[in-house]
DNA sequence: CTGAAAGCGCTAACAC
DNA sequence: GTGTTAGCGCTTTCAG
């Protein structure tokens, strides 16, 4: 940057502000900046930018994988947003692990990053984190959060209850009575209690033997253990429709009801949740209840650049947005 | 800093090399620091530090996409690598856009990274990228590289010939001599010219109208494609194998070839390649090849962290990963 | 509109 | 072992 400026004759000031783009600059001046610039191929350092503002250009998004679509849906869409806006993404991962978490929490905080966003994970005990949560030194969100979202720290999330819900009373218009479950629990208990909620509004109860456990995290085991639970299961016996938590496992349990020589849907409808690519190109075209990801990543990088021009921190308001059913081809009228 | 180092008597020095763990000073001043650090909640900046060293503990990727499954296995991949060794991952997308993948580069290269690593896209065009390519001015490598990729930059990628070349191998071995071709061209093209080998190889000419496009680059809309390409091109005639140039268009064949009440692999065996998580949860489980991507990433990473902190920049070697022919259920003996 | 000074928070040389 | 002195490259006062 001192070269630039004896080239041009200026001090390091004016090719700052040239850089920046400010108009405080003579347009004569300005022009034998640039050449210099040019000539020189210089590029400003962005570090010793962020020492002297204070600013980096850059939030942390922690996640608890990118190998899931849903989550990936989101990391590229918050990954395009701040790119319009000149920021970068530091990208993290916690695996599920609540030390990875921590140490994840801890290290961006460290005035690298100028915002942190905190996607949902089952395994993540708030409680349990280290400063910035506390203190909130820098703007801090919070998504995608399904169990308890706390009320201290803004938190902008899906409706899943609500979801579950939908999903339920899609089924139950239908005249769907009997269905199964097949949930990744505890993590999607709140899907399940929304459908509950709608079967319960039609006095339908939904026996504990019919609801099923995907035990584990990922979609993809999710989905091997549905395929081995229905497997198990059957006869399916009076069973007219099967709800699952997941798109994925929706996926599995369709290609299993088929392997018993049964048609989705006209023997047995199928419903998910999230809306992942896939679920609409499957043969039948899987409804389910679309979760609104990028609405959600928008929200939440909005106010998180906001927090960050305004130098204020974000109000702990609950951002709750609402899932849609979207009406495909493997749920049908029942025909019991 | 100069808050810890009043409090426990010493200068910032003393307390700088506590933080880093130098063994220079003696037990009992650490101990004061520690204290000193632990009760006013001190936490080194790192931007600071990045500039006094010119390291920033942090590695660059520019991905096309991450919502795609074999982009987001990597980047996983490469996220845990570096954290475990303490490094960060600025994540750049370029969506299959140069204006983006020129962007990112450019101020990416500007020290805020320490390193960059890049995975192939086919709309990028090296020659027109700016100047880190160039002057290789930080440690840049390449990885995932389907076409031609360049001799002057160090890469880290898949023999995607092979891949083809096994498949076809494969379905060959399998005796199979009348097989379609659904291939996401030309990004794919190198796969399909290894299968044309492989069937060369007995003399097996693979027909022009035996080659179909799956016209997009994302795997969904390829399937989409394969599967309206699959119903044009019904019957299949003698067909008695089909091959795909990726793993989502396979599950696409697999549903519409079962759609027609042919099976899988009775009448007609599919393969694919990737190896995505879903393939080996099909039913029947996806014969494919595998790509090496965590290899990759492993290799790829450790060329970069290497080259960072030997302050070399990475000799310009192309590293290529051999696939691996994972045979399932949807290959079988051809019946013809 | 431009120039000169000071400092962001840390590390790297030295000397003590 | 510990303290001292300079910067890293930029932005930001404040004068000119």
């Amino acid at each position: 940057m001192a070269d630039v400026a004896k080239r041009a004759g200026v001090t390091k000031q004016t090719v700052s502000n040239v850089v920046r783009g400010r108009s405080v600059v003579g347009p004569e001046t300005r022009a034998r900046v640039e050449a210099a610039i040019e000539a020189l191929g210089y590029t400003p350092n962005l570090v010793a930018r962020g020492l002297a503002t204070g600013t980096t250009m850059t939030v942390g998004f922690i996640v608890p994988t990118v190998a899931n679509p849903f989550y990936s849906e989101v990391v590229e869409e918050v990954e395009t947003l701040l790119e319009e806006r000149g920021y970068h993404l530091l990208l993290a991962t916690t695996r599920g692990d609540q030390a990875r978490a921590r140490r994840h929490l801890a290290t961006l905080s460290d005035r690298s990053v100028d915002a942190l966003l905190v996607a949902g994970d089952t395994n993540l005990d708030l409680a349990e984190m280290p400063s910035p949560l506390g203190k909130a030194s820098l703007p801090l969100v919070l998504c995608a959060w399904e169990i308890d979202p706390p009320a201290t720290l803004p938190v902008v999330t899906i409706d899943y209850e609500k979801a579950g819900y939908l999903a339920g009373r899609h089924l139950r218009d239908l005249g769907h009575r009997n269905a199964v479950v097949i949930a990744d629990l505890p993590a999607h208990r709140i899907r399940v209690d929304g459908l509950r909620r709608a079967f319960a509004e039609d006095g339908i109860e939904l026996p504990a033997e019919t609801v099923f456990t995907a035990p584990s995290a990922t979609p993809q085991s999710g989905y091997e253990a549905a395929v081995r639970t229905l497997r198990d299961l059957h006869p399916l016996g009076r069973t007219t429709a099967v709800f699952t938590s997941t798109d994925a496992i929706a996926l599995g349990v369709m290609e299993v009801v088929r392997h018993y020589g049964l048609r989705v849907p006209e023997d047995v409808s199928v419903i998910g949740i999230d809306d992942i690519p896939q679920a609409a190109h499957a043969h039948p075209s899987l409804s389910t209840v679309a979760l609104p990801k990028r609405r959600m990543a928008q929200e939440a990088t909005g106010l998180l650049i906001r927090a960050i021009t305004e130098g204020q921190p974000v109000a702990p308001v609950l951002t709750l947005l609402v899932p849609e059913v979207l009406r495909r081809a493997s749920t049908a009228q029942s025909s019991a």
